[in-house]
DNA sequence: GCGACGGTTCGGCCGGGACCGAAGCCTGCG
DNA sequence: CGCAGGCTTCGGTCCCGGCCGAACCGTCGC
């Protein structure tokens, strides 16, 4: 009847309470076993099971073996893109799942979003990066220029292996919550492991909110404003 | 529990072949009757009736009254560009309704997008016109510069209303067939509208294909390569 | 080896929600 | 005015699919 790609099979694996928890809580980027995800759920792992393997097959998660546990994942960055596209239309649309409160506002300000930094602090840094020549932006096509490659050098990123990596090294990500665009791509999942390893910010407990650490936060102030 | 939008709600209501049915239908950019997407979506009026409730009240359809019918169409570019992302993510995980045809092929090389061009040939207009300087880009904001301007006037797109309204003149919307973008907001609306009243460009029956004339293929090329 | 533990499979229960036909409401038209 | 046609509401049916407990399979650790 219909051409073209099926939507109905995505959205409807996604339209369902038990899974779209489990697809939210791998928003925060690190894998997590069968019995985590079902915890986040909320259901039993026989159930769980049964999501995630059909999570798995339509695509949406990498599944990985280790040991006696499973491991999962978001399959890619066009996962998490599409789940924060329609976390946008929610927002926008005033579905909000709880009243927002204190813990809405510093999700807003920096979160982690699949593997990068995300809010309106990643807002900041992209657009301060890219008012300072650091890189070249023509509609999504984003480039690192060299002074850019310098400046993250400074900052301790390694780009040799980055460069190399099948990955893209810069790519746009759009917040949902600021609605512009922040660093996503290689070198975004790597200023923000850098961030991590110098002590910049930390992770709340299991969530998505990241906190900058008092030296974390004048640190980032002064580089990017 | 969890905290953030709710994504859930909008996911599942899109997950439901006779609700996706109507919203793809609806992805051709005019309003319909109740009744023509009961018969897209392959139900009778009765049920269609409870779904179109549903999907306006969650904000995604907009009904309007008029005479004895009521029309739906898409709340907004917003919700086409989230219909679009699922259907990027599930091409590119596979998910197929139907094999892929020379239905498949015509889709690609242009379609309508809600109300404006879409697919290979929108990216080469809007390639080509960022290319001789007639936008200006930088992210995702992008602008019509003053060579930009002649060049539309000539084309005989009256910009004095499009400025004055509401809506953004330019903006970008990412093609889920080329996975690049091409030009939509109320510019991109009004050269479709230009090149379907100058007879270059027709809509093929009531789906989203759009098929070039003869003289709007030599048209077309000659302006954009 | 044996037990402990993570994960999956199976069978059966149950509820939500999609679906329809029939009746009702409203609008426009003759 | 009364009829026709578009749409909605209401009841009732039915099935898909989520959920769990229990049994089963594999891996690890003693």
């Amino acid at each position: 009847m219909q051409q073209g790609p099926d939507i109905t099979r995505i959205a409807a694996l996604i339209g369902e309470p038990a899974r779209a928890n489990m697809l939210s809580a791998l928003l925060g980027g690190q894998a997590l076993t069968a019995r985590e995800l079902a915890e986040a759920a909320g259901v039993t792992p026989a159930t769980a099971s049964g999501h995630l393997g059909q999570l798995a097959e339509a695509g949406l998660l990498w599944p990985r073996k280790q040991g006696r546990h499973r491991y999962f994942a978001l399959a890619g960055e066009d996962v998490a893109q599409a789940l924060e596209t329609l976390a946008g239309l929610a927002a926008s649309r005033g579905h909000l799942r709880t009243r927002p409160g204190p813990n809405d506002a510093a999700l807003r300000e920096a979160r982690i979003c699949y593997d990068h930094l995300a809010g309106a602090a990643a807002v900041r840094m992209f657009e301060s990066m890219a008012g300072r020549g650091f890189l070249t932006v023509a509609r999504e096509e984003i480039d690192l220029t060299e002074a850019g490659a310098d400046f993250v050098a400074d900052l301790g990123v390694d780009l040799g292996p980055l460069r190399a990596a099948r990955r893209p090294l810069c790519r746009v990500c759009l917040d949902w919550s600021e609605r512009r665009s922040h660093l996503s791509g290689a070198l975004g999942a790597a200023m923000l492991e850098r961030f991590r390893a110098q002590g910049w910010i930390r992770r709340r407990e299991t969530g998505r909110h990241l906190v900058f650490t008092p030296p974390g936060a004048r640190g980032f102030r002064e580089l990017f404003g």
